[in-house]
DNA sequence: AACAGATATGAATGCTCATTCATTTTTGGC
DNA sequence: GCCAAAAATGAATGAGCATTCATATCTGTT
């Protein structure tokens, strides 16, 4: 067996248990019964156990990164790579649940209890959302208003709140291709219909 | 000393702890030292540690709802009330940041590790939001293709990931006052500029 | 088929806490 | 000020588990 494979083979079998257990309850030993290996063989290829973590993350991330990149290639139109990106990013969910958990969970804390790990990947992956946006600001077709380092992290914020509905529990009582267009769709043209948007005096502050 | 009063007292140390550690890395001797208490007092107030952890969500969420409703009995247009919210929901940082921190960091993933409990409290929370948003249709201020359960997630998502740029670095560039309106406005007017609303032919499957 | 280096094994080690409970201190009624 | 009940203390216990390392197995080269 090629080195790469047992890596790959330990990386898989984390994400199995992390999904199931959580990265402060999971113990190196479950990893290794998963993985099929020795307790022991793990810290071969991985010096501890946040180890095993961010290679996992930036691995898993990295592949993200690739294939939507490569789908959004194709498109032309920022609105409709805005929902090409919320559909590939929920159909994570059904493709790779597990993996869909783990980033859920554990991506999130992993700043604040790994203070010196800087999650590149993660932003290289969030910027995607804001290139879109500013390509779509430079077509007149998006409002220049919108900031899009803000505008970025709302629409993955939502996306990914989105997730946890399927994560936590089962049947949420919607598909994912209708989060995905609803979400898309939300942002794209908002909640007010046109007589919310005509009114007269704004009698909010939000255009600001 | 009341009862009542050293509950609150080790609550608001675990709050202070947990934000500092997060709840994994965190001991019970930190809380207790924080809590000027001996590690065996706290048993006397709580079963274990996640029973801390819970009674602090359920105390601090209460707290939160009561404020919320409060402050949005006095408004009557929904889109003012959706700003409100994510003012308020957004101020927490600058008011209570540790409390920010540990909901951010801990609330997600309780889910997970503590199969049993249903953060009742916090789904209360969100459901402010649908409630919002449905009176907004009611009004016809509103389009009513939104689904008030997946746009509640989605702001409150969208809301809480802005959160994280402040949990995750000091100075992300934008105040909190700017992140909130830019978040409602969003939300609101959606990205789209008179011309990418009004161009002909959808090319586009969103309005589906 | 013998050997060396590379890989893999898993039992043993040692540390870190959550939790307990025998003991001490505080409280308030008389 | 005395006493019993209530609260509080913190040292001791013991379970859990990441990591190590002496030993074993495998691989491929001559």
């Amino acid at each position: 067996m090629r080195v790469s494979d047992k890596h790959q083979k330990i990386i898989q079998a984390a994400i199995t248990v992390f999904a199931r257990k959580g990265f402060f309850n999971a113990r190196i030993s479950d990893i290794a019964k998963e993985a099929q290996v020795a307790d022991g063989t793990i810290y071969l290829y991985f010096n501890n156990k946040f180890d095993i973590l961010i290679s996992l993350f930036e691995d898993e991330i990295g592949k993200l990164i690739l294939q939507i990149k490569q789908l959004l290639e194709k498109e032309e139109d920022p609105r409709r790579m805005l929902e090409l990106f919320a559909i590939h990013h929920l159909q994570l969910l059904k493709n790779k649940r597990e993996l869909a958990e783990v980033l859920q969970m554990e991506l999130r804390q992993s700043n604040k209890f790994m203070k010196e790990y800087r999650n590149t990947k993660f932003i290289e992956y969030v910027d995607i959302i804001s290139a879109i946006i500013r390509k779509g600001q430079a077509q007149g077709l998006f409002r220049k208003e919108v900031l899009p380092g803000v505008a970025k992290r709302a629409f993955f914020g939502a996306l990914d709140e989105m997730s946890r509905l399927w994560v936590l529990s089962p049947e949420p009582g919607y598909t994912i291709e209708e989060a995905a267009s609803q979400v898309s769709d939300l942002f794209l043209s908002g909640m007010l219909s046109e007589s919310g948007r005509s009114e007269a005096a704004q009698p909010t502050a939000l255009s600001a």
